[in-house]
DNA sequence: ATATATTTTCAATATATTTTGAAAGTTCGG
DNA sequence: CCGAACTTTCAAAATATATTGAAAATATAT
């Protein structure tokens, strides 16, 4: 397979992958691009590339940066502004796992914690299912909270290491 | 908060957390229902409760059936089929965690390892930055299918004592 | 077998999300 | 300050996804 078409493969399923989890085509797309293209490139070079407009590219590269995986990269003497993504894999899904869990556990476990607290008498099974089920989403809940807090702060060498060990 | 309004708000919020996670709001809804709900129920009493039609909930239950998470219920003299949520938030989460491990991290690790073999020279600094870019993701991707595989099979005390460990 | 209850399908419709592109806004060299 | 280069915004259009409901299929009791 020749790079070029290897790269839009890769694109095309990074994007169709994303879609599973809630992200966008095209940002998806965009960040595959950054991910495997060496040197920085301009807005009008992802535009090119993945045939998207200007509105909709200038959109998700915001939503990228926004989301700590790409950066904005001024050249000197360039007038124009570059985009590049990290690179290292562990760093970015470290980062994903803590906006993820920033946006969507948090504010879950939240609410959970008001709604353990109903009125009504725990004889009642309808009470007792409800709390039975909200309490036990909300003790694994914490406890995903803590592992994924241990693992952004973890070395990735260290991480897979400990990992292997534990499972062997 | 009354038991009402609680059920409400819990079947609303894990609706909206689906939707962040590539579920659709219907079927999260009926799953957070059947949750919380101690005795199986009807197809029709879905209908009632979340104000759904009937072909839209016929779907979804079916889909809840196919990922393991919803299972018909039988009741002796009834004509009528039942369904009833696994209520066991530990298998909850790792029937969920298998069926994605299949239809989606297996799929991406059998593609790129075709990615990996691009033809071309490695000097290439482009060609370098997608095989070291790909041969990364790879390689995470391989270690999170292990250490699925073993969350998989693992009892909830032993997975979470042994985690408590790891990251202390 | 027939009538009736129940489940499933699916084309049409409604809703939600994404994308476009032109206009407005900004930055910066001269 | 002016004007060109570049970036951002956002209403409208396109696309994708979810939902409906009535008709078809299936199952069950008599």
């Amino acid at each position: 397979m020749k790079l070029t078409e290897a790269k839009q493969q890769f694109i095309a399923s990074w994007g169709a992958f994303g879609t599973h989890w809630g992200i966008n085509r095209t940002m998806a797309q965009i960040h595959a691009l950054l991910l495997v293209t060496p040197d920085p490139l301009t807005q009008d070079d992802i535009m090119d590339q993945l045939n998207i407009s200007r509105g909709n590219t200038n959109m998700n590269i915001r939503e990228l940066i926004n989301w700590g995986l790409v950066d904005r990269v001024l050249l000197t003497g360039e007038r124009k502004e570059y985009f590049s993504a990290e690179k290292d894999i562990w760093k970015v899904v470290k980062q994903i796992v803590k906006e993820r869990k920033k946006r969507e556990l948090e504010p879950m476990l939240k609410l959970l914690d008001q709604l353990e607290e109903v009125e009504g008498d725990k004889r009642d099974k309808n009470v007792k299912a409800f709390v039975d089920t909200v309490s036990s989403i909300k003790k694994l809940g914490k406890q995903a909270d803590k592992t994924l807090d241990a693992m952004i702060k973890a070395e990735e060498g260290w991480f897979v290491g400990n990992l292997i060990k534990l499972f062997k």
